[in-house]
DNA sequence: ACACAAATGAGAGCACTGCTCTTGCCATGG
DNA sequence: CCATGGCAAGAGCAGTGCTCTCATTTGTGT
């Protein structure tokens, strides 16, 4: 790991981390539409054919920055969850939640970039799923432990979805009933639905207090799974 | 109304529906972010400026095709429920929503100019707002309905949502039990959530058999509302 | 019927974008 | 100590949204 870089190595690694800097912060002022390679490399002092040493294009910068948004969200929930690890299945449930709504409020367009439509023409790499499963596998284990404990009442399985409820369980799963495998993907889901409205608008005159109904949402999704409270 | 309209007025309006068709053409083929202006224009024979004739923007063009995404979304979900207008309300409640769901997956790049991130520095003028509310009207009214047969049984409604829920009703959903409020509007917006995932890849490989997945999650909403089945 | 004004289209041009290619420099590894 | 390869710079291409000017067409009031 830590082999000392030749001063040649040391200095990309340090511009390719000054331009993702630049480029993050383009990216929270303005937006992905407007993120420019050459405002970056003009921000950096440099001319803009030198960024393409170090992103052979905009869309891999875009990439790198889609990759620390997931990361960024996911210690962001990991954080809120281990807060709160001692508290009862439900309680983490909503701590999760709660922090992935905080995190979207404090960093709209990076959430944008990686939960709003996809930038056409752009299809996320491979190498970002690790990053994007994060959160996913957080609320997992949630509703896992649940189970363990006693803690889960799933509802009914309908026999349409038993086989795509066990091949989910045994894929992502493992030890987790598979009655709570629709309802959580679902859920899962439906709690993008809640942040991306309230960011991007949509609850504008229609949800005043959003901190109390995004928690009494959050609460039902978790029931909805079976745990209880 | 029906004025005979001079051949400059008629020509007008008849220029002006063959940019937005040209441009919903290349919306659905390759996105919001590349419907280039010069290339509509290219395609109708008329030189760029000349678009700026009938609209002043490239904003301003955006903004009719969100209207008429929004009015041909709010269409299709209509007419789905007229179809089932006689059935229970649970099942006119899964109708609209498949509706939904059916409309983003024949048009994604139009459900991701309304329903996706909004493009940066674009601003939804008041234009917009009511054709956006087709929908949600819509599940108001079934919702309300549900209401009126005796067949809606709302989760109890926490004291700190009371005010909000009270407000909500009044303004958008007279008629309507407060506690079925803040459960409506979660449940439209998770709406968005699961037909959202699914049309930006976040299903892929996790959910495989979507149609009956979707249909168990929109059952649930339902029920999380209130409305029997 | 005619003159004036408004609407329209064409073209050039500005400032910007992503990206490529060539040129020359200079630090590093053999 | 020298050759190689990483690097920055600059010019350039094709495209973008948008503005401005100029000529022409069209509609209308006198």
């Amino acid at each position: 790991m830590n082999t000392p870089q030749g001063a040649r190595a040391r200095a990309r690694t340090e511009i390719t981390a000054a331009i993702k800097d630049e480029a993050r912060r383009q990216l929270a002022a303005e937006g992905a539409a407007k993120l420019s390679l050459r405002a970056v490399a003009r921000a950096l002092g440099m001319v803009s054919s030198a960024l393409y040493r170090y992103f052979p294009s905009r869309d891999d910068l875009l990439t790198a920055l889609i990759i620390d948004a997931y990361d960024s969200l996911g210690a962001a929930a990991e954080e809120a969850h281990e807060a709160v690890a001692d508290e009862i299945p439900a309680v983490r449930w909503t701590a999760v939640c709660v922090a992935v709504r905080g995190w979207a409020l404090a960093h709209p367009h990076e959430y944008a970039l990686i939960y709003g439509s996809p930038v056409p023409g752009y299809v996320a790499p491979q190498t970002t799923v690790p990053a994007a499963a994060r959160v996913g596998l957080l609320l997992i284990g949630v509703v896992r432990d649940a189970h363990e404990r006693g803690a889960l009442t799933p509802p009914p399985l309908p026999g349409e979805l038993r086989a795509e409820a066990e091949r989910m369980t045994a894929d992502f799963a493992p030890g987790m009933p598979p009655e709570a495998a629709a309802p959580l993907v679902a859920a899962w889901a439906q709690l993008y639905g809640l942040v991306g409205f309230e960011l991007f608008g949509q609850f504008h005159r229609v949800v005043e207090d959003r901190e109390p109904f995004f928690r009494d949402a959050v609460a039902r999704l978790g029931r909805s799974i079976g745990l209880r409270d």
